[in-house]
DNA sequence: AAACACCTTTGAGTACACTTTAAGTCAACC
DNA sequence: GGTTGACTTAAAGTGTACTCAAAGGTGTTT
């Protein structure tokens, strides 16, 4: 029986969860964190909260909107029968999110290459007058 | 003996470099970009500038801001003498990717879990009691 | 009693990267 | 010869996500 009546007040909970007090009330002004009150009418959160904002962390780390955010919170308030919905935005962002890691090792691969041509002009290993369009161009015969 | 004398206008050029006309611009005034002007004082670009165009939306596109793409420019600028320098910032550009890439892939994980979990919970594999932070502590046991 | 952390609301400021507007010029097409 | 469309400039506007400030208040700690 976890006793888990831990709780928080914002500054505490701010330095917790990795973000500023002014976030976290920008945030539940957004409608994606809670607090309750206590009996002076200051914000205080829990453990519960700690992973909640936790899995937000996540989606926004993974390139979710704030509106999309918006959007799944109001969804969870309305129960299992929106598990569908939730999910399929999950998915979507994650397909999104392996989509952006592909094109970004795109660019780093040629980034990598003109870090290798400017030490091949360096040790003189690479033509002086072999322009980097030139070299990439090596890699792209069959 | 390539003639490469085709020249292109803003409107041509911005398809063939995916950018709007507006951007250019605004690369051109920021520095990014140059143009030559025919004899009506009206833009025009050729393929080299296609090549870097190309080349800094690779920039671009592993994160760099333009402040620092400016910061390249200057140096290239400024002759083979800040090849060291050129070379370290798009190292650090790489390396701060490559980190960012790390990152998301972590949040993708949680991501991909709380899907898993959608799916057991439809799919009644897993109890309908177990909360997706029980669920999630399962995966780190050692 | 001062210092501190919190509370409220409203509104302004910041950073980044565009994006559009306004007012006007110029050349090609019908 | 008039309309269309592309071009010019400088400046203002947009969207996202905060971030801070102002002005005034409450309660707890030193």
């Amino acid at each position: 029986m976890a006793e888990e009546q831990r709780h928080y007040r914002i500054g505490e909970f701010a330095k917790l969860v990795g973000l500023s007090t002014y976030t976290l009330r920008y945030y539940e002004d957004q409608g994606l964190v809670k607090s309750q009150r206590d009996e002076n009418g200051v914000r205080f959160y829990t453990d519960e909260d700690i992973r909640w904002v936790g899995f937000i962390l996540h989606l926004k780390g993974t390139g979710m909107r704030l509106n999309d955010l918006k959007r799944y919170v109001r969804l969870r308030a309305e129960g299992d029968a929106t598990i569908p919905e939730r999910r399929a935005m999950l998915q979507k962002t994650k397909d999104d999110a392996e989509a952006d890691i592909a094109e970004l090792q795109m660019h780093l691969q040629v980034l990598g290459r003109k870090i290798d041509w400017y030490d091949g002009k360096v040790e003189h290993t690479i033509a002086d007058s072999e322009s980097f369009h030139d070299y990439l161009q090596r890699f792209n015969d069959k």
